[in-house]
DNA sequence: TTCTTAATTTAGACAAATCTAAAAATAATT
DNA sequence: AATTATTTTTAGATTTGTCTAAATTAAGAA
């Protein structure tokens, strides 16, 4: 069993693994809010429980061990998120700071039963993926933004158009890399998408919506 | 804001002085599974956080500002135990050890929310009473046991019988102070009364249920 | 009252997680 | 390649909560 620190080092290290790899120690101490010197003092501690490969100033990233742990906090995170939402009402942009202290809740049959009760969601409240008890993610597909039908949401994961006029507009509009967006209506007339971004209405014309990827859920 | 451990002081000093006014430090010790120095220590801290009274050798009461902080970690305590149960499904005797993580979790709102998901439960799935935000508790009376109706629930509060036969006698059923009871049936021919205690079917006479005293909830 | 026992407190030490300041290693720049 | 800058690590100190062992106080018994 691991500390609550413990815990949290490992989750944050998971999270800078997706953008770096091997992680250094400064990301690691940005995001946790302390020290270098503390964060060193740590990976050895985690080093020691095999939970992490270290080599020393070259960064560190995750032991299979301890990727699972990592993600079964992520796990719990997420689903105490939905719980949030779905069930007490909390708006998606207040549940963060109430899941990094639910998410340390020792207990598998609670989480199981939790899981349960939300009928076992698949995405928390931000589109993240909810992975399994065993740490699998659900396969999940790209669609073009202009296939979706009323009420579908997906997160922004990608472009079938590269070119630097078009991502510009992207930026303009505020649809970049992992925002959420639901489909409100697509005009019947024109094929343009009126979307819901972070709780705003957006049109696009059906030329952008075709070079939108989503990941649908 | 307290800590973690701070806070399971502040609970078992509470739940500790209603059996003895004031509390000795071997008491705690002995409730949080430490050595009486450490107590010592502790109490030290919390008298200067103004939290307890402290005088050296007389053991320690709660301040008001202490008694507060008490009750509304019993509150929290108790709302997740109401959650455990009435939504996943928890047995009542699976949901202490949780409880005691989830107690500390730090979001008035989190609590509020959930008290009216709950629909404003007044007590816990063990029947004891569950406080208000303000750290009040609903008034409870008693009621003789003979009184409850079919699916009446209660806790023994007491006897109007004091005899060491009749004591003895309630000692071998079971049915002692505290004790969760609910009526399964008052048999019409005779008025004695079917009990389920602790998941255990048991039948009392008329004569002996008329002396038991319940608080109904 | 005096002796004995039990409860409590002090003193000093320890583990976990952190910090500051200085040293060492790596990366970037000229 | 040499110098500078950045990153990382070490060494030693600090805080929180705990411990053991010894000293002190209170309570009970003779």
């Amino acid at each position: 069993m691991q500390s609550y620190t413990e815990e949290n080092y490992l989750k944050v290290i998971y999270h800078l693994s997706e953008i770096s790899h091997p992680v250094q120690t400064n990301a690691i101490a940005d995001r946790i809010q302390t020290k270098a010197a503390s964060v060193t003092d740590m990976i050895k501690k985690l080093s020691e429980k095999e939970l992490v490969h270290y080599v020393k100033y070259q960064g560190v990233t995750l032991t299979e061990k301890g990727k699972l742990t990592a993600i079964n906090i992520v796990r719990k995170h997420r689903l105490w998120e939905v719980f949030l939402v779905d069930k007490l009402n909390f708006k998606w942009d207040e549940v963060h700071e109430v899941a990094e202290e639910l998410e340390h809740i020792q207990s598998n049959l609670l989480i199981e039963r939790l899981d349960e009760f939300l009928d076992y969601p698949k995405v928390d409240p931000h589109g993240d993926p909810i992975p399994d008890k065993n740490g699998n993610f659900a396969e999940m597909t790209f669609v073009k933004l202009s296939k979706l039908k009323n009420g579908d949401k997906g997160n922004i994961t990608g472009v079938s158009e590269h070119s630097s006029p078009f991502l510009k507009h992207l930026e303009k509009l505020g649809l970049t890399l992992g925002k959420r967006v639901e489909v409100i209506d697509v005009v019947e007339f024109d094929g343009s998408v009126e979307l819901l971004l972070e709780q705003e209405k957006l049109n696009i014309s059906r030329e952008v919506a075709k070079h939108i990827l989503i990941t649908k859920n």
